[in-house]
DNA sequence: CTGTTAGCGCATTCAG
DNA sequence: CTGAATGCGCTAACAG
């Protein structure tokens, strides 16, 4: 059914060598035959066979992005960006879901790799030494982003230790003296790769530390309501929660409706992302913006750029910045 | 780098046949032989070049889906379902995004088809007769959802305009009499693809006019916030907004906020679609739910399903539901 | 300027 | 049970 450069070469009475010079217009073909070649090519509406193409050339001019899952905001706009580069560059792209699954992110990449994507952007969950040497000996260009690895992966996202630094400043400025910090569980510390929640745990304690007369408390558990809840009932003064996400911090404000707990009146609440659903909610939530877009247009330009074997920055941090709302006081 | 059979072949003495034989257990092997191929494979870490065999074998195992976008939260999570059903059945698959863009859609098409995908799940932009021959042609499995087209494609999604009728119901029985509402535009019909936004129309209009004293107005332009704001000066009595998605309903309750006129006291509001973010509005929203995960899971089998040559429905509807919430007065 | 030849890596005949 | 040969569709180097 799909017409082939052998069809076209019999066709016209030439051979497939030439044919293919008249397709990718290379030189040394009579421009007569070229000519002729390329209007039956186009009668007949031939299309290179892409697979056959790749498999001598080397490379498929296809990227694959591995992410945990889609469901924040934030990630599935990074999607959409990096998406849109790749397309204006030429590349197609695969997008697979690792839901934080370790073995399933290595099964992933394997796929990709079988399919010979020429390079993956990979938000990765696993992080040991093993796992690095498996994707430095695939010999694939692999750039990385939202949590790190050790090796030599180029890495891009935003200064999340100066950010949580920044939104501690900025409470402290509103006159707040005890924050409670709410992060993902840490504990897993050395089973799971949680360079970021890191980062931003490290930053709020370094700037509370920083402040004389401030207090602190980090909350990093499953449970965070419950422990929120104690800790509510058991301080007084100017208080606040910071989160180290704006689901959480949704999650924390409904919790604070439904307790009747006023904000930012009795408590102070930040969020982290400015994700767009903020636009929605009451009061508005104070919280860190950033250009995802800016990081998925930049992460496929840096691993094409590594595709094309330039020289990349090992680290490119994208700007960021306190978001006032109206869930602090003034 | 990469290791392949030919090399094992010459390893183990013997020829490619062979390894393929052991590879790819079939019969008519010495299981000494077997044994020690498979052995030397293992060591080597081969893994079989999948352009190659995807070339000979005429599947690539990659299915392709097209979508307009990815931020409403239906898209992603639909997303999610599918491509967890594909991995599932030993499927990969790539994204891509149209932006509702004819010229795009029918590129990114052309570049699924180009790599030789299985089967693509499409949500079409495009919708005249040369676009269903072109797809037709194509000679690739294709299904469709969340827009129709005409020619024998498998959809699947809901009862659109049924949905909408209960919508209408619901709000009668809820004693309402004169009823706005806001639909995308429709005056493009003929130049894009407005199958479900016509049919929910369409639910919305039969509804009302089945009910005898119920009044109502279409707003189904982009400045419909503007029209919004005359109706609702110009009329009385007990009224609402039927949105014909949790997007615009959103967009109206931020808007009615900012007037100061309250929900469900002054005017209902009902929307479509149940996000997760209604979670954190208030009042909670009353909308249309239905499980999205079922149709990007059944859309993924009724795809694959296809691809196999199997018979498969033309139309097959998952159930919605009514979820009263505090939008609409008791 | 054009034809011939040799692969890319694998699957699948047909002989032996 | 195994080897040799052919082809998937395309590119590229070498002759002529």
């Amino acid at each position: 059914m799909n017409v082939t450069s052998k069809q076209i070469a019999e066709l016209c009475g030439v051979t497939r060598g030439t044919v293919d010079r008249a397709l990718n217009n290379r030189p040394g073909i009579n421009p007569e035959t070229r000519a002729k070649i390329l209007r039956v090519a186009e009668e007949l509406g031939y299309r290179p066979h892409f697979l056959a193409q790749s498999l001598v050339k080397g490379h498929t001019k296809t990227l694959g992005i591995v992410l945990f899952d889609i469901h924040n905001r934030i990630f599935s706009q990074l999607f959409h960006a990096f998406e849109a580069e790749a397309r204006k560059r030429g590349y197609i792209v695969y997008l697979v879901l690792s839901n934080r699954n370790k073995e399933l992110e290595l099964e992933y990449i394997n796929n990709l790799l079988d399919r010979r994507v020429d390079g993956i952007a990979l938000l990765p969950a696993n992080f040991n030494k093993k796992f690095e040497s498996f994707l430095l000996r695939s010999r694939t260009p692999i750039v990385t982003f939202g949590n790190r690895l050790a090796g030599p992966f180029p890495y891009i996202w935003i200064d999340d230790k100066q950010a949580i630094r920044d939104s501690v400043a900025f409470l402290a400025s509103r006159g707040y003296r005890h924050l409670f910090y709410v992060s993902p569980p840490l504990r897993r510390k050395g089973k799971e790769n949680i360079y970021v929640p890191e980062q931003r745990y490290n930053g709020f304690v370094e700037a509370c530390e920083a402040i004389p007369d401030m207090r602190f408390n980090v909350i990093a558990q499953k449970y965070y309501l419950d422990e929120l809840n104690d800790l509510i009932e058991k301080t007084d003064g100017k208080r606040a929660i910071l989160c180290s996400s704006d689901v959480y911090a949704l999650e924390v404000l409904k919790w604070l409706k439904s307790r009747k707990i006023r904000v930012p009146e009795q408590i102070g609440l930040m969020g982290f992302d400015n994700i767009d659903v903020l636009n929605y909610v009451n009061p508005a939530l104070t919280t860190v913006d950033y250009n995802v877009n800016a990081i998925g247009t930049g992460l496929a330009d840096l691993l094409i750029s590594r595709i094309n074997e330039e020289e990349v920055p090992a680290e490119t941090l994208i700007a960021h910045q306190v978001v006032p709302g109206e869930s602090v006081s003034p």
